[in-house]
DNA sequence: TTGAAAGCGCTAACAA
DNA sequence: TTGTTAGCGCTTTCAA
């Protein structure tokens, strides 16, 4: 028994498709259909358990009413939560979302895009992990409607949406070192060129040397995505024992975070008289731990929001718009017990 | 400038639409098409930088190699991995995955799936939260290949991936009653009727029963999904203070785990001292909490590749297979000192 | 107030 | 070795 198409209704009530497609959308007293026949169309269509082809509407409107979300991964909380307001937002404008990891690889970035596209989805919203803006060009010769969030590319006049890290991170080392500590240890996720965690290294940096500390790159270790535990248990004994020392960690994402409050604790150190500790990305259970884990809270809720404002907008009238909409957010330092002195 | 069409390819190649298709599918040779021209074509393809449209083939073929995934939420740690691994392990069957939360409220659950079928979705993955298995039926009827996972509907022949809650609530249970404990709190989510929860349940109470230990549903609380702070705000002191005085709680979450250690927090209470806790759902901080919290670590991984062989199967071979597949995998109960009372 | 026909981009049967 | 034609299910002219 196959699905019923809009034919199916029309012969089985001996009129055309036209009539039955324009009473099924509504459209039935705008042409001026008459009363009763809309009524038979709809019974019928019920009867026969009608339901529309989407896929062949938005070939013949050449629209999909689908957007692609690419992330570097939605196992991680951060990006999950993003995704979860992504699809609320976007489903009240009638879109449903499509997402795929990239897991922080340009190549499978540029896949996932090529792939996405060729589903026809009428915007993207992409976390891109790419180096150069190439790709990012092609996209937007291509004329697909897109915003990027939580990295951008500073070159380019885009839209997007993203959280203000230079000065969340800049606040963050200001804090630590009006708490007195000095040696402050930077961890920064792999490839270290998104935007997100240059600018956060840049207001470390900053923040060292308004303050007159002089900056030891030896406080600064590269974590690859790909083998975090691997990494951190090589990187963390290095910073916290001699001779470099560090009296407090910077964990630059939610993931570096929680792998390195496991490390610290095995090591047997206590924070934060052995070692301070502050996140860039707030989870729940930070505020559980002993100590309660300070933390950058990141305004995902809005900047998720944004997006699919600015997205809409985008479709709604491409290309006419000059200006980008091109959003900075702040985000808020929690602070808890795990960077204080005493 | 639209896009290019495969049509725009011949034209510019003066040859026919067919042609062009069959070589860009890779069966030109197979059919037995000259390899000059076959290379003209592939070069042309990629000057005009043709992209095939997924949308006119899976109309045109009947499958949009899309399968749908419904959970109750996206932004929920355990159902964000499954959904990772669900993108991961459809995506090497050359499918992409939509996703839609639930929010554990079955009309907007039955919503979601018309929209999806409405998509043209090849199969579905569902952690159902509906009541009743009219809705499943009708799916059925639909003849849309579905699995269930996380939840599944006793009654009913279908494919399912699930978890053995009752045994691993049963060890929960035998383990706190091992351990000393005697007026055990349970903290159940809702809509009660979900299986997982009713197994747990079950678990719950024979392994009281079968320890002589007398059933007291005061100990008993139920959460809505919706409102579970304010809920738990006012459960946890009618479980933990006189006359009820729980001795210990079991929560069957991750997200009633995380509110309710925040609320224990706030009342002063030490853990496992005035109250041991033990958690449905594993997470990786669990094991830096003060104390350790001992967890259920679900299966989230193979019980998604398991979801996604099954479907696949059942794509492939729509109908031929008269067995369902039916899978239960156990969960491990991860001691740690949250529940010892030494 | 209704219908016929074209066409979105693709593939498959059949012909040449 | 290649082309013609039909049709997937839908909407939209245009005509009646």
């Amino acid at each position: 028994m196959k699905k019923t198409s809009l034919s199916d209704i029309a012969k089985a009530l001996g009129v055309s498709k036209t009539l039955v497609s324009l009473v099924l959308n509504n459209r039935g007293d705008e042409v001026g259909i008459n009363k009763d026949t809309q009524k038979k169309v709809i019974k019928m269509a019920r009867k026969m358990n009608y339901k529309p082809n989407m896929v062949a509407r938005g070939l013949r409107l050449g629209a999909s009413k689908t957007i692609g979300l690419i992330i570097p991964n939605i196992g991680n909380l951060f990006y999950a939560r993003i995704a979860r307001v992504i699809e609320d937002e976007a489903g009240k404008y009638g879109y449903r979302v499509m997402s795929a990891s990239s897991d922080e690889n340009p190549e499978k970035e540029v896949g996932l895009i090529k792939v996405l596209m060729e589903r026809q989805i009428d915007g993207l919203i992409l976390a891109s992990s790419l180096k150069d803006r190439t790709e990012i060009i092609n996209l937007r010769k291509e004329k697909v409607p897109f915003v990027l969030i939580d990295r951008y590319f500073p070159q380019m006049k885009t839209n997007y949406v993203i959280v203000d890290n230079y000065h969340a991170s800049y606040n963050v080392v200001t804090h630590l070192i009006n708490q007195g500590f000095r040696k402050i240890g930077l961890l920064k996720i792999t490839p270290s060129y998104l935007t997100p965690i240059r600018s956060r290294f840049e207001g470390y940096r900053d923040a060292l040397h308004d303050h007159g500390i002089r900056f030891d790159k030896r406080l600064v270790k590269e974590i690859p995505f790909g083998g975090i535990s691997n990494a951190m248990e090589q990187a963390l004994p290095e910073l916290l024992f001699k001779p470099v020392s560090a009296d407090a960690l910077f964990f630059l994402n939610n993931d570096l975070t929680v792998t390195g409050l496991g490390i610290i604790n095995k090591l047997g150190l206590r924070i934060p008289q052995d070692v301070a500790i502050i996140s860039f990305d707030d989870l729940k259970l930070f505020q559980l731990l002993y100590p309660p884990v300070t933390a950058v809270a990141q305004p995902w809720q809005e900047m998720a929001k944004e997006a699919v404002r600015v997205l809409m907008q985008e479709i709604k009238s491409p290309g006419t718009i000059k200006e980008k909409s091109q959003v900075i957010l702040p985000a808020r330092l929690e602070v808890r017990k795990s960077c204080s002195k005493f």
